[in-house]
DNA sequence: TTGAAAGCGCTAACAT
DNA sequence: ATGTTAGCGCTTTCAA
């Protein structure tokens, strides 16, 4: 079944050694254009495929990068990988795909795989717990650290990630200047930077405005459409509810104003909704009844594929920390950004 | 930088041979407990990372299926995706993902860098154009097309696709049924087999209850957000407008959602919704506005996996060929289904 | 300008 | 039970 033409193949049947066909077909070296041609024409007849496996064991070079997402079905990372992508693709690099499912275990067993296919470099939005492998990985093999910092931070990686704290702290105070001293909290993964600078960031607005944390009104899922559903469903048995809900991250919004709409509430009536990260659904609603923090996923994107191919084939030496910041849109304009 | 232990060095290490380290780390062949667990020893203390290039050279295998999407940042070929991977990584198996961007010259290639990479296996939804490549292909390498048909169907390819002629027809038998006779059709990519087989099924519908064709109404885009915009531009612009918008896939469905929303428009008041493959918008809105083709992609994914494992791994022969029937879920159930 | 040959890291006959 | 060795398909040094 298989069709296994290979230089040697070629040689032969064209009457010159393997190094001078090996020479036309990566056209680099000398050979006589008589040669070149025939040589060509011979591949061409054999439907001769170059075998990249010898090519990379021989060249410790696979010319592929690893890239491990949290959740691969959420638009946010999809957008990003397709702006990775879009420029890597460019200079002959493929991507080695993989979901780490906000599993830091599968993410370790990812990690081993990625190492073992011998990935010329290894794009990274961390599930947490795995930072002294990230170290350990970073020491032979270039890791550009996405969306997600590190618990430790080793100031020596790639990175390149959203000013959250700054995001959340926005999102905070907008809706405490509205008037909402219940505000419904629903955190993603608080062992992720994300999850915890969201949280931090929000933290830091109720002090500012001299209010108090209520547990009640805390909801921790991780980044999950059902966390978002199990927020309200929680929130709203509550005797005291909040009249705001502020939700970290989009997946969970999407859960938060399906379920709020399924039980037949209005948005912003019964609750106001702001999310960090945008939803099909907050665009539909009315603009005054949710506010939420605009992401540039393909941008992220953009710029961790130039990184990557900083370090891969411009040789460059970073290390690049690029922070992006989110970008948020009232309903009333210019009120609040003087913060 | 690159730390490079191969079993060489285990070997001098701990000394044995090659061959005998091979045995102990692959688990297979004769070996001395106490040899077996002095070399696992001294393969950990020097760090040692199993080359999988040269294992694939060698054995002609590299536990990898290349994945070719049209568009990776629809939630719809994402969740196909998470389906495949959570078969085949438990076999041992990686995915090489691609975003072919419903482009042929782009898809064209893709496949060649796949079979250049020797990946096992090949999961294609194609963007079209590329029959006979990819009949080429498969000559030497399985492939398992997934959503969309050839032009020419090889029967003895795989094949898991949804019944998008049925599906069609029962959501444009819904709308006339209901009264519409002005149905504005926001086609997909017409050389497309879902694109062609979902508009198929309209044209059976209205011939079959005695409409007629309004070329007016048919607009003819390429699955993306921003032509589901452009076709409600279209529609509105007209003098004579539809009463209903069919849309022929997802992401349309959202741009022509959120265009009617913008312009201030109601659904289903001034014009009713319908879509083949749901969004979260369809979710939001009033069900009796719009009605919509659930799809099951994750479990196609499932499929797929399990297909291309009977292929690589179990030596089962096939070809499947699995047909998913679409599900239409009416605002009044029972009252179409019966054809 | 071309060819011979070594070697990338691994596995698997085959021999011992 | 262990070792020797050839070879997977390619690139590249070195010699001719």
């Amino acid at each position: 079944m298989k069709n296994n033409v290979t230089i040697k193949d070629i040689a032969k049947e064209s009457g010159v050694s393997t190094a001078t066909v090996s020479r036309v077909l990566s056209n680099r070296g000398y050979a006589s254009d008589e040669i070149k041609e025939n040589v060509l024409a011979v591949a061409k007849r054999l439907n001769y495929r170059p075998n990249g496996i010898a090519k990379s064991l021989k060249m410790h070079k696979t010319n592929t990068i690893g890239v491990i997402i949290p959740d691969i079905s959420n638009p946010y990372f999809m957008k990003i990988a397709k702006g990775i992508e879009d420029v890597v693709q460019e200079k002959g690099y493929n991507l080695l795909f993989m979901s780490g499912d906000e599993n830091p275990k599968k993410e370790k067993k990812l990690l081993k795989v990625l190492m073992e296919n011998r990935v010329d470099g290894i794009i990274l939005a961390t599930s947490g717990g795995n930072d002294e492998i990230i170290k350990n990985i970073y020491e032979s093999t270039p890791v550009i650290l996405l969306d997600r910092k590190l618990k430790n931070a080793n100031e020596k990686m790639d990175l390149v990630v959203e000013n959250n704290f700054e995001g959340a702290y926005q999102l905070a105070s907008y809706l405490i200047q509205k008037g909402h001293d219940k505000i419904g909290i629903v955190n993603g993964s608080l062992n992720v930077s994300t999850g915890e600078e969201r949280f931090s960031g929000f933290k830091k607005a109720i002090q500012d405005y001299s209010l108090s944390l209520d547990e009640e009104f805390i909801f921790n899922g991780h980044f999950t459409v059902e966390d978002g559903r199990q927020a309200v469903e929680n929130f709203m048995s509550l005797k005291n509810k909040p009249t705001a809900i502020l939700s970290f991250n989009n997946t969970m919004t999407v859960g938060i104003i399906l379920e709020l709409t399924k039980r037949g509430m209005q948005i912003p009536e019964d609750v106001f909704v702001a999310s960090y990260g945008e939803t099909e659904l907050t665009q539909l609603i009315d603009p005054l009844g949710t506010i939420c923090i605009k992401q540039s996923p393909y941008n992220m994107g953009i710029r961790v594929g130039q990184i990557a191919m900083d370090r891969l084939v411009n040789n460059l030496n970073g290390p690049t920390h690029e922070v992006f910041n989110p970008i948020i849109e009232l309903p009333e304009a210019g009120e609040i950004l003087g913060e």
